[in-house]
DNA sequence: GTTCTTTATATCGTATCCAATATGGCGGTT
DNA sequence: AACCGCCATATTGGATACGATATAAAGAAC
């Protein structure tokens, strides 16, 4: 079953082609989420969504299961789905649960990152910062993210991992709807080099206290945004 | 906003009715794959679940969802789900997640703790002797949970208390599957009524300590019911 | 014995129908 | 004017029937 010479892309190319539509809709349903075009609170209407997206409402139940059990939407029977609403207490707890699984994770994986990984991270640091020229958000989030779990994936905890990606979901509509400003691109950057070379030199206390640090500036951040918005 | 004299069940005695026939679903199945009664590795068809329930497809899709989320059963695309079958590795990474998060949780709670939950342990305590005596090794497992799950809960930490308690959901078939003998029925009454002292004094790192030692048991058990089976 | 074809089974999805429930407005009462 | 019960409507929850698709197993050809 070789790719012959039919329209079958590779396995590099391959534009992900969801092969059900619960995957397309799960996927489509969850970036919107994610990226805020949704906003949080909104109510979800299954007739609209299937609508929308072209299909049954079968598929797009089962696609709001998995977004209610990784915590993007709220449930209530006969009530439906809302896209949920993290208070600030809430996020704050979030990244406190981040410090402790991060910590974790980057203490087993730093150890066994090999060149490959580094490889990986340089790529997107360059990315990150051609996508920042671009003015592309979007991108700069991306890479950010694949910077930041090549050292979790190094770890090989799937479960940890799982739970840590997640928390990032979580935590992303709101860096979309309070991160207009361009943040301190300057400092991310640095830390993201004294990661990178905590991880080169495979000295994971180091990376576990870099990670906290930039932790805590978007924890900042974040402060500063809901006391903006409360006063 | 005391309980008025209506019908209304107050929020101690209110008796579970499931609303929806997913949930009904979901609450049996769990149970089922929790026990153990569907051994990991196990076909689900849909269909059969469906009669078995006595309800359509769709709750039964719906239900599966969720536990495909919660890590009960592994889903793919056109070949459908399955019981997850943990190796013995992912048990232990599993266990290890567990230390981490109980740790982080337990330091949060230890100090939360008042009356009504110390009475709640004790409560749990008692009733997990006398299930004990009963020979009901379920309740005692029931028992046991509610007597962890107090601290934990005090921590108020929602995330990561439902993230402990996927984990517990997630080894429990294979404590039904291994622990037939009635482990060590005293070290484990003595184990918890030095956690409940410890949670008495209000001393976190002692919580903690004693949780790693009670944890660190059972993982022995693990291992040597593994070893044991591929003999 | 290997490979191709056929067949069977179960999943995936659609369409349509009906029941149960929550929401919002209406009118009546106090 | 504030409160309460009642009713119309929209949405969710669920059942059923049917069709399409993909995987796997059985059988046929080489």
């Amino acid at each position: 079953m070789t790719a012959s010479a039919s329209g079958v892309p590779s396995a590099e190319t391959r534009f992900l082609r969801p092969q059900t539509a619960q995957q397309a809709v799960l996927a489509e349903l969850r970036a919107l989420i994610v990226r805020g075009e949704i906003p949080p609170g909104s109510a979800i209407v299954q007739d609209a969504l299937a609508e929308r997206f072209g299909v049954s409402r079968v598929p797009v139940r089962e696609a709001l299961k998995i977004l209610e059990g990784e915590g993007h939407i709220t449930y209530a029977p006969h009530h439906g789905y809302k896209v949920a609403k993290l208070e600030v207490a809430e996020l704050l707890e979030v990244y406190d649960l981040r410090d402790v699984l991060e910590s974790y994770v980057a203490r087993v994986g730093v150890p066994k990152i090999d060149d490959r990984h580094v490889a990986k991270m340089q790529a997107a640091m360059q990315a990150m910062d051609s996508a920042a020229d671009r003015e592309d958000m979007i991108g700069v989030g991306v890479q950010n993210r694949i910077f930041h779990f090549v050292v979790f994936d190094a770890s090989g905890l799937t479960r940890a991992v799982r739970m840590i990606r997640q928390l990032w979901d979580t935590t992303d509509p709101y860096r979309s709807l309070y991160f207009v400003k361009p943040l301190n691109r300057e400092t991310v950057n640095a830390e993201h080099s004294q990661i990178f070379e905590a991880c080169v030199s495979r000295d994971a206390e180091a990376v576990v206290g870099l990670l906290e640090i930039h932790r805590s500036h978007a924890v900042q951040d974040l402060r500063a945004m809901a006391e903006a918005a409360q006063g």
